[in-house]
DNA sequence: CCGCATATGTGCGATAGCGAACATTTGGGA
DNA sequence: TCCCAAATGTTCGCTATCGCACATATGCGG
């Protein structure tokens, strides 16, 4: 359970009453935790796999606006009150989650202060991530994007290869699938990254920070505050 | 106070005990209620001003992340934890606001359960903004976005004209000054909008709706339901 | 080891928004 | 009343991204 940064930061006593409820479960890659609107049942907490919240709209198209790995949990709406939220979750990287009934996480919300603590300061560095992901939107390029993305998934796995088509990643990014392939190439033809058919492997991530814009630092900095607990 | 709707939902004994520390002051327009990373020291209940969250880049562009009127607060990252947030919270229509300091809410954010799921909710209708914010501004034109903007300032004004010039509202979407002159003047032609020297009037509110994006529907409806209580 | 579904590459015209420069209008203060 | 700062209008070339069409490459299952 160490392996989730929450879950290891939570008091003693919390986490013995809410370990019977947590079942380890596998997270396939595409898998849907939540659909817009849905009424949340569980939350999860990731050891090893990264689930992506996107907002779709009407016509299809989509944006991610948000990344959730083993720093964090999925089901904020659960303890923040509202139940649902028009938000989908899906699983970005394959991996494993521990699977926990939200009354139970609702339970300790409300009886364990330090818990409460944790879970909200969480929730506003996902605030922050959210509100730098609209800027980003709106100021910067796919290009610049692609390489905040890329970071934000380095630092939610234990490899520097990720199993992600680029089909996928227009998806999250909210632009055209060409519009990756050619920024993926750009950076494959400046060596910071290789691809192959679904398996991108970073071999220079100085670089791809220095390719970056300032999103991926701020959000970056301002949970390493909220949460200093955490590793990555 | 009941002209402030957190406010006015808060239970009668939260509300007694802090009433003696609300102080009405006068919001001017363009009064910047905090800086990125500023340490909160108050926080402002709305009657009848707008604030808006912006975040702002290294390069000074800027973008606007969610509005707060009457329906809301401003500086939720003191309850959350964080204490500051990278936000920059800046007066977009001049009014007043009740202001508090930021202990005193703390304190009844920990004692009274009510009013804690008061304000959780009320920041989880926030963070619906945000993200919708996110999705717009990838995927919707210039045109659209003003459309949302007017309705969302229009919902939190008691008349139908806000002042406010092209330069700040583009300053607010992320735009160039010329592109809201644009979309400005399209629904000007059409006798949506009338507009002078920093005075809009909306005169024909439901076409303002039809040539809007979904995203004003999808925020509203989220806020109508995690605030009930609210009026607009 | 063959074939096909899937992933990636490329080219093209269209367009929205940018950046900069400059013109025009207007209302409030000297 | 007049003037000027502020607000708005307009133009032009430029670039990023889009939408579409289609070409090429590649690894897995039979």
């Amino acid at each position: 359970m160490h392996r989730n940064h929450i879950l290891a930061s939570l008091p003693a006593p919390v986490l013995e009453r809410i370990a019977p409820h947590l079942k380890l479960v596998p997270m396939e890659l595409g898998k849907v935790l939540y659909e817009s609107g849905d009424t949340l049942r569980n939350v999860f907490f990731p050891t090893d796999c990264i689930v992506s919240l996107l907002y779709v709209l009407q016509d299809g198209s989509s944006a991610e606006i948000s990344v959730v790995g083993n720093e964090g949990l999925i089901g904020i709406a659960l303890f923040m009150g509202g139940e649902t939220t028009p938000s989908r979750a899906i699983v970005q990287s394959a991996g494993e989650a521990y699977r926990l009934p939200g009354q139970i996480l609702k339970d300790e919300f409300h009886r364990d202060a330090d818990a409460q603590l944790l879970l909200l300061r969480y929730t506003q560095a996902l605030i922050t991530q959210m509100a730098q992901t609209a800027v980003c939107n709106r100021h910067h390029s796919v290009d610049q994007q692609l390489c905040r993305w890329l970071l934000l998934s380095l630092d939610r796995l234990t490899t520097n290869q990720l199993t992600m088509t680029q089909e996928l990643i227009a998806n999250m990014l909210g632009v055209r699938r060409e519009g990756v392939t050619e920024a993926a190439g750009k950076l494959q033809k400046l060596e910071i990254i290789h691809y192959n058919r679904g398996k991108i492997t970073v071999v220079d991530r100085p670089k791809l920070e220095a390719l970056c814009c300032e999103c991926y630092a701020v959000v970056k900095k301002e949970t390493d505050r909220l949460l200093p607990q955490r590793v990555n």
